[in-house]
DNA sequence: TTGCAATTCAAACAGTTGTATGAAACTATC
DNA sequence: GATAGTTTCATACAACTGTTTGAATTGCAA
């Protein structure tokens, strides 16, 4: 491996041209057009076009999770193995939320890509995405150890939804900002990251039991008329 | 338009197919052999297969959509124009995810697509999605009467948030009964919808304002080595 | 029945895609 | 400076895609 001078330019292109334009119609010849590079090269330094995409997924993941442990590791040892949930959850979510919002322009291409990875979900990455669990076994661990009157099944529900908020509000910052006319401010991240947190650890250490009302009838499956949506 | 048989064929047919193996790798000529009908058939009734798989998705979209608003208006009328917001958020989510939660085995084709039009999201459906806004805004208007002392602001988090749980419980659901070895039971669908309508209630109802500490770096962008993930 | 429109059909089209090939160019080692 | 290994390159390949075409068939109305 002499200069790796193709190889990362292929991944730079690659990512650059997935952020702005999606999985869905970027081919490897646009990306080969724009590292200015071979066709057959894409193919020659990693195989297939999937695995391309899967090493740049991979790269950013790790990224991030090292970012997250990174947190998470200095608040349990500052805590003597006892992070406050908060911490932990801000630890979870605070590295993806600070790297897909912010300001439009000053966004980076990485962000930019992981923002197309959670909105277009393409075979490649589905498939890594399921070996997260390992990495989020972790935070479970620290959220036993911060609150270990809560119940595992509370643990994960809680989890599950401070994920839930982050990514939602990546995925449909957008809408959000077009539903709310502006009046919710996304390039104000920390102001993002307290509220996902600040739920987050409600839905963590709030109302104990949940009632649970009588069932609801299923949405109807017949025919239908034009008239909401 | 005489029997209307060929059409219903193929919407049939699409769906099965895109809610068993998605929208990446179904084709038209899938689509027509499951159907027994003619591969022009398709462009012939809906133009194109970007119209087909809209077609789809507004149907449904609309069914759930007619469900919510059912559900709101019975609830505003009930309390005089007011609703609790707990009904409210229970109108908003609960449509959608009786519709795609449940046991595996008796949740239909209708449902399973959805799931999937959640998960991988192609073009024509996402130019669809925009236009979910005004659908929203009914909802919105229903929060702040039910909250007058709520900012506009809050009240959009709180929706923002109500939705990011449901839509990601759903998504997701594979990997949170995975991360919980079956400890959170995804089948139990009036039990996801408590938890999801008592965390967003604490959201909209919770801690006034959110406190805002200080800025963190953001991640790292350089060379990595492989250790999580 | 005749005529006309709607529908179905087989076949082909035009374009794109990721991948493979084999020769050429390069690079470093001896 | 010859050699061996790596990397680049132009090109071809094979398959698949959504769409179109124009003729056949069908169904209904006059």
């Amino acid at each position: 491996m002499a200069s790796d001078h193709t190889r990362s330019a292929i991944l730079a292109a690659a990512e650059r041209l997935y952020a702005d334009r999606g999985f869905g119609d970027v081919t490897l010849r646009d990306i080969v057009a724009e590292a200015n590079v071979n066709l057959a090269a894409v193919n020659y330094h990693f195989g297939s076009k999937d695995e391309l995409i899967a090493e740049l997924f991979v790269s950013r993941s790790i990224a991030t999770n090292r970012e997250r442990l990174r947190e998470l590791k200095a608040a349990e040892e500052e805590g003597g193995g006892r992070a406050p949930i908060e911490v932990i959850l801000r630890a979870l979510v605070g590295p993806t939320l600070r790297g897909c919002l912010g300001p439009e322009n000053q966004r980076s291409t990485a962000a930019r890509f992981m923002i197309r990875a959670s909105i277009e979900s393409v075979p490649p990455i589905r498939r890594i995405k399921n070996r997260e669990i390992d990495h989020l076994r972790k935070f479970v661990g620290a959220m036993r150890r911060s609150l270990p009157d809560r119940s595992d099944v509370d643990i994960y529900w809680g989890l599950n939804f401070a994920l839930a908020m982050a990514h939602h509000t990546i995925r449909e910052s957008e809408r959000l900002t077009k539903l709310s006319e502006g009046k919710c401010d996304l390039d104000d991240v920390e102001d993002v990251v307290a509220r996902v947190v600040s739920v987050a650890t409600m839905a963590l250490t709030g109302a104990e039991a949940t009632s649970k009302p009588a069932a609801r009838p299923m949405a109807a499956n017949g025919r239908l008329t034009r008239q909401d949506l």
